[in-house]
DNA sequence: CGTAAAAAGACAACCTGGCTGTCTTTTTAC
DNA sequence: GTAAAAAGACAGCCAGGTTGTCTTTTTACG
């Protein structure tokens, strides 16, 4: 059957979508009724080295000020600790709390799983060229993770 | 290289931003400036016989509220109409107008471009193959169109 | 035929996650 | 020493979602 264009983006954030809501419906399952996809991926920018707002936005291809919500969020639920900066009076100092990474080793497993039943059904090797064709296609380009509805725009 | 179940949904993501974004400054470049993607789903959702706003938001997972905003402003814009149903006088009936079908046509061809972007890039069998692993994975469920970082809820 | 339930839509307010604009403080570069 | 850049704070706005409440109309049922 032929497919449009529009399918195929349709199908992509399907997918997306099948994956992010299983995992938030687990999590709240296992007890984080509070975690959000934007959560745990900037958990993993923290942890992964954006350790300041302006740094984290720039990692999630968002303003810093949006960023910095985010981080208000998560610092108001234990996730993250705010700091000051040692080497640097104008920064604050961004830590996954030990919470953070509880609730980021959780999702990841539950990824791992969903992931698991993905191979089930399609066959390892065949989820991996999927994944390797993404790469290709998707490349580095900053992923954004505003409405799909929303337009992003370039950001200084 | 191993890839985990979180950069999986990213992989999605990404691949669903990159063609949506490049789709919308195209049809920015082709003078549509006001054309977001939730617009040009939702025009064809109505172009599918979602003819009403409660049919609407169910087709697209979202409050009937929300998709009468999105009708709203699709109406202001020129692209769909709105006039009572001859058979209900509960329901407002919706239309999409010349001007939004020029719209759709125009963001066809720009999908069916990127399409063939990615068929050149991967292969027509591979892209074909991935279309269908992931209309597999992804089946029938409703795709929502919130915030990523956003939880979706049951509907009414 | 009358009434209760359901459906459609309108309206208001709220939420989330993005944006822009403005400002202050601090660091860096010259 | 000063200008430019960077980090962050704050306010307000935007888009697209939600919930709650209400009215009108249709449907189902006794």
């Amino acid at each position: 059957m032929s497919r449009t264009g529009a399918d195929l983006a349709l199908l992509l954030l399907g997918g997306f979508r099948t994956l992010v809501d299983d995992a938030v419906d687990e999590l709240a399952r296992r007890g984080h009724h509070d975690v959000r996809p934007v959560h745990d991926f900037a958990m993993r920018a923290i942890a992964a080295g954006a350790d300041n707002a302006s740094a984290l936005g720039r990692h999630l291809s968002v303003t810093k000020q949006s960023a910095a919500k985010t981080i208000g969020v998560l610092q108001e639920r234990g996730y993250v600790a705010v700091e000051p900066d040692p080497g640097d009076a104008r920064r604050k100092r961004l830590i996954v709390t030990e919470l953070g990474f509880e609730v980021m080793r959780q999702g990841e497993a539950i990824f791992e799983e969903l992931r698991a039943g993905w191979a089930a059904r399609i066959g390892a090797e065949e989820l991996a060229t999927l994944e390797r064709h993404l790469t290709t296609l998707v490349g580095a380009r900053p992923i954004r993770f505003d409405t799909p509805g929303g337009v992003g725009r370039d950001l200084t």
